[in-house]
RNA sequence: GGCAUUGUAGCUCAGUUGGUUAGAGCAUACGGUUCAUACCCGUAGGGUCGGUGGUUCGAAUCCACCCAAUGCCA
């Protein structure tokens, strides 16, 4: 049995609770989401290999009007609905690798049980009350808009009209109470929002700061967690959705040890990481820590807002028909799996920043790193072993390591394992790349400086053997420093070199015994597979073509 | 209109507290190599660091103003 004080003893071990914003089950996931899920994946393979012990969260937002609506016009029960997509969310992140520890619903039964405890518990605290408000109504849907059932122009999507300004009796939440509080935190805690310059944008939301609706009578929407002793209200999106984060950690209203563990620490120190698209910054940067001060929980200990991958510079919209599935990329590229994907998109931009992904910098990108340096590097590699000692490790005189500060630099991992540990530790795959790119330059470099083929013709077998091994050694290392970003290719590269694969594909074997307890021995027998990734040949047909 | 962010080679970006000839990757041209996925290695061209004016012995780096793009708020 773990104990939990003895490993609070260990910085290591301090958990990580890292969270994706839930999607809004209205349309099959796309691009967008995945480049979210994606990231906080890697991030949660990150942490997971730097021994801390870790949750991931990621689900599905399943209420609310529009939902309802296109359930009935399709003629089905919302239930039944949300099922179905929910479905295509998971496959869609089975696709692509990433692996949540749970993946919440707010469908969810204990979801439904935990929002009514919060939403009493924060009546109890005199933070909720009735008053009317003047909502949104549209004839045509027959019922209040919300603002993701609006036209950038605020005209109802389905019906391209102007709803109508109707006042009707809701309960509303007194974030205004919460104001100085939550500027408070935020000036004392510097990396609470990130990136930095979110901050300001925040704190300058914080200056207008009005009390908001939280639930919507019946007859406008029906299809949402019914207020508590309130047949004739439902509670609607702000406390519905953002508390799945504490559902999710399995809170219930009482301190689970999960919950403990992950959210509510005796020492009051906060774990929990949202990774966010940039529009939802305020209701994670505002709304939430003020409903989590009503509830007298801790706040999480960052919210990190993350831009948006356009298509060709052009937002990713049903409307635009530009809209793109990790499916039909790795149909139309005929990829073995979704790394090459995974890999354009944490390194296409800044994590923070917009990307842009188009057909040909997707091609170039994965045709110059992974197919060209990394994945022809070993297959070079492994089939020069294999022809100069039948592949098979051979033992190597260590003496000559030591005396040659190239080869000793290949087998290192100091200082870039510290360097590739800080990129990641600060969102930054794209230098997590450069510096795991910098070992397979210098590999591919040194092959064509010391020639093993001249090595081999001219006998000097000790200094080949050396080679061969740095050589190796460098792509075992490099596939442990991606294996976050892409444990497809991480755990082929591991299969090539005789390693046990299954050890890399574990996401919770640390980054410290990867690199020390799986070392290239003597007689270790490689197993030369072809090249790792076929080079992207195909230009890709256009997103309409596809669907 | 208010508050911010960004503007560095064709493209994507690094440039720490101001200090030697402004860097990387990709792309382009030429050369080399042959173990390898027409790969890999090397060399070269290419930038008045958005503009103007200041501070300084010295500014991409600090200050002011202006221009452009973007985000949030109103």
């Amino acid at each position: 049995m773990p104990n939990a004080n003895l490993s609070n003893l260990d910085p290591t071990a301090e958990p990580r609770y890292i969270t994706t914003a839930i999607d809004y089950v209205n349309a099959p996931p796309h691009l967008g989401h995945a480049y979210e899920k994606i990231a906080t994946d890697a991030m949660a393979r990150f942490y997971k290999r730097m021994g801390h012990p870790t949750f991931f969260l990621t689900g599905t937002d399943e209420h609310g009007i529009k939902v309802e609506k296109n359930a009935i016009s399709k003629g089905l029960d919302p239930k039944a609905f949300v099922d179905e997509l929910s479905q295509s969310f998971k496959q869609a992140w089975q696709h692509c690798g990433v692996e949540y520890d749970r993946f919440i619903r707010t469908t969810d039964e204990d979801h439904y049980a935990l929002v009514a405890v919060l939403w009493q518990r924060m009546l109890a605290k005199g933070d909720i009350y009735k008053a009317s408000y003047t909502g949104r109504y549209c004839q045509g849907c027959e019922a209040f808009l919300t603002d993701r059932d609006l036209t950038e122009e605020g005209l109802c999507i389905t019906h391209q009209t102007a709803p109508e300004a109707v006042e009707e009796e809701n309960y509303f939440f007194r974030l205004s109470k919460y104001k100085e509080a939550i500027i408070a935190h935020i000036n004392a805690n510097p990396t609470f929002i990130q990136p930095d310059f979110r901050k300001q944008e925040v704190l300058n939301m914080l200056e207008n700061l009005e009390d908001i609706s939280v639930s919507r009578s019946k007859q406008s929407v029906s299809w949402g967690i019914p207020v508590p002793n309130d047949e004739s209200q439902v509670i609607y999106v702000w406390i519905d959705a953002l508390s799945n984060y504490l559902t999710g950690i399995g809170y219930d209203g009482k301190a689970t040890p999960q919950f403990t563990q992950f959210w509510q620490t005796p020492t009051g120190e906060p774990n929990a990481i949202h990774i966010i698209g940039k529009d939802i910054l305020r209701f994670h940067a505002i709304y939430w820590p003020a409903m989590l001060m009503s509830a007298e929980l801790l706040l999480p200990k960052q919210i990190f807002a993350h831009g948006f991958i356009t298509l060709n510079e052009a937002k990713i919209s049903k409307s635009l028909g530009n809209v793109i599935s990790p499916f039909d990329l790795t149909a139309h590229y005929q990829l073995a799996n979704a790394d090459p994907i995974r890999y354009y998109l944490l390194t296409c931009t800044q994590f923070g920043n917009d990307g842009n992904f188009t057909a040909e910098a997707f091609k170039l990108s994965v045709n110059a790193d992974l197919a060209n340096n990394l994945g022809n590097l070993l297959n070079r590699s492994v089939s020069m072993l294999k022809k100069y000692f039948g592949g098979v490790i051979p033992a190597v005189d260590p003496t000559i390591v030591v005396s040659s500060a190239i080869l000793a630099e290949l087998q290192s991992t100091d200082p870039l394992h510290q360097k590739v540990v800080a990129a990641y530790e600060a969102f930054n795959f794209q230098q997590v790349a450069e510096l795991a790119f910098a070992r397979v330059d210098l590999a591919n470099r040194t092959i064509n400086d010391m020639e093993p083929w001249t090595l081999y013709k001219t006998e000097q077998l000790d200094l080949l053997a050396v080679l061969m091994v740095s050589l190796l050694e460098a792509l075992r290392v490099v596939a442990v420093w991606l294996s976050p970003m892409v444990p497809s290719l991480a755990v082929g590269i591991w299969s090539q070199l005789g390693l046990p694969a299954e050890a890399l594909e574990n996401p919770k074997t640390t980054f410290s015994a990867l690199l020390t307890d799986f070392p290239l021995t003597e007689g270790l027998v490689t197993n030369p597979q072809g090249p790792l990734l076929p080079r992207l040949e195909s230009e890709l047909a256009g997103a309409e073509a596809k669907k």
